[in-house]
RNA sequence: GCGUCGGUGGUAGAGUGGUCAAUUACAACAGACUGUAAAUCUGUCGGCUUCGGCCUACGAAGGUUCAAAUCCUUCCCGGCGCA
């Protein structure tokens, strides 16, 4: 039994882009797909039942957390990820490698997933990898990432080979290789250094995930794993590292059944960094575009020949507050929306928006009830996993470049 | 009526002669959020401002003082106790 098949089904002229259907032991899901973030096995103030009612095709959930609590060799004693959430669908598992990134480099700074733009004078000319004085949660070593737990401040020391261990346990369909997400700000000379403990880390994960499905019984479900390519912002980096992964095999020649672009952007790199690597990737197994879910980008990525993204940012932002609609963002909180008894989106098809009015939105944040988040996380996703589900048709039918062009005009940022 | 305690910015509630336009919390107003340290965080929150300040404010009116939200007097209002 394959842990994965993908099938290009259309091709988008003139760019990368194309849908498909991959197939895993959970089921089907059809490219491209936005993939819906469920760090510690719960998709915050979601129940599955209304995941699958909002469109959702896969859940993504993160080793690290799991690893902390409950612990992952409990989750599988629970019956593996699936079982335990109640989520049947497909779903994957993050390895950590971002977290070596936001409990590390990035803690404590205003440095997120995606900066507005580098300013040269911000580059960190020269660092050293461990005690630099910064106060930080993960510190990397030579052989894996020291974390410090944001739970209980125990510590904690993630290899490649743990990280895939953990993920077996979990037992998520796809996962991922451990790898180093790195900042944009950080200089060419650590960019490298960097991806080369990525790409090592890679070839670990790699042999690690090799054995242990060797090791595996009958019964147990085969798991894909994706490389993670990196290379910051500099294009001879991201297409070394695109080949480096997209070579990379064991001696018996396995290699990886998908891959994922990770990295923190630059706004403005971020499109380019995509062309690069997806321009080197080969054309039949499956890309992911870690951490991305603003619309723009999504177009972009889509355009580009991504076919899977996962990101936080429809959950967190309704939590928030703040949803979306054709014309652009709003925050419900703001005082204008506070007796408008309309729908958050005429014509849109979610749940929230067919039963309640942002006046009851609205209400709802402002009593800090947490039905607010709920009906707020289901229309962000909805509207996001319903805007990468037309991409697909449009490209199916031919219009996808009229169709990003009417909804980027319409979307203010 | 007598006694007593108290009346502070939208609310609660600090402050009890200068360091007070007044701690703090909440509310309000706005902003941020892209492989979830996040149902979180940040800023503003008397008026005006050339951003140096200026003006108006701590129940009301007087007064003491170089200086009063803070001390004194009277009044108004509220709680409690006694008649």
């Amino acid at each position: 039994m394959k842990p994965l098949t993908f099938t290009i089904e259309k091709k988008l002229d003139g760019a990368l882009g194309r849908t498909g259907i991959i197939e895993t032991p959970h089921g089907v899901i059809h490219t491209p797909a936005f993939v819906t973030v469920g760090t510690k096995a719960t998709v915050k103030a979601l129940t599955p039942e209304m995941l699958a009612d909002l469109g959702a095709q896969v859940v993504l959930a993160n080793t690290y957390h799991l690893y902390l609590q409950p612990g992952d060799e409990f989750v599988a004693q629970a019956g593996g990820l699936h079982t335990f959430m109640n989520w049947q669908g497909p779903t994957m598992t993050d390895s950590g490698g971002f977290q070596v990134f936001s409990l590390g480099a990035a803690y404590g700074k205003e440095i997120g997933k995606v900066v507005k733009a580098v300013d040269p004078s911000m580059q960190i000319t020269e660092r050293s990898t461990a005690d630099d004085g910064v106060p930080r949660l993960a510190t990397i070593g030579n052989d894996g990432v020291s974390f410090r737990s944001h739970i209980d401040g125990s510590l904690h020391y993630i290899t490649p080979e743990k990280s895939i261990e953990i993920q077996h346990n979990l037992g998520a369909d796809m996962i991922f290789a451990f790898d180093e997400c790195t900042s944009p700000v950080e200089s060419d000379a650590y960019q490298e250094e960097a991806l080369d403990r990525t790409h090592a880390w890679a070839k670990r994960s790699l042999e690690r995930h090799e054995q242990l499905e060797k090791e595996k019984k009958d019964s147990q479900k085969p798991q894909a794993l994706f490389g993670v390519i990196q290379g910051g912002r500099n294009e001879l980096l991201r297409k070394k590292s695109a080949q480096a992964i997209a070579d990379m095999q064991t001696q018996e020649g396995r290699s990886f059944d998908g891959f994922g672009i990770g990295g923190s952007f630059a706004k403005e790199d971020m499109a380019t960094a995509v062309k690069w690597v997806n321009g080197v990737l080969p054309e039949d197994k499956p890309r992911h575009l870690l951490g991305i879910g603003e619309p723009e980008d999504l177009f972009m990525g889509v355009e580009q020949g991504v076919d899977l993204f996962d990101c936080v940012a429809p959950t967190r932002l309704g939590r928030n507050g703040t949803l979306h609609t054709a014309q652009g963002k709003i925050n419900i909180l703001n005082t204008q929306y506070q007796k408008d008894f309309t729908p958050i989106e005429h014509g849109c098809g979610c749940y929230t928006c067919t039963h309640y009015t942002r006046a009851y939105v609205a209400h709802l944040f402002r009593a800090k009830e947490m039905l607010a988040g709920t009906l707020a996380s289901i229309h962000n996703l909805y509207f996001i996993i319903h805007l990468v589900d037309t991409m697909r048709e449009k490209i199916a039918d031919g219009t996808f470049f009229e169709f990003k062009k009417t909804f980027l005009e319409n979307y203010k940022k």
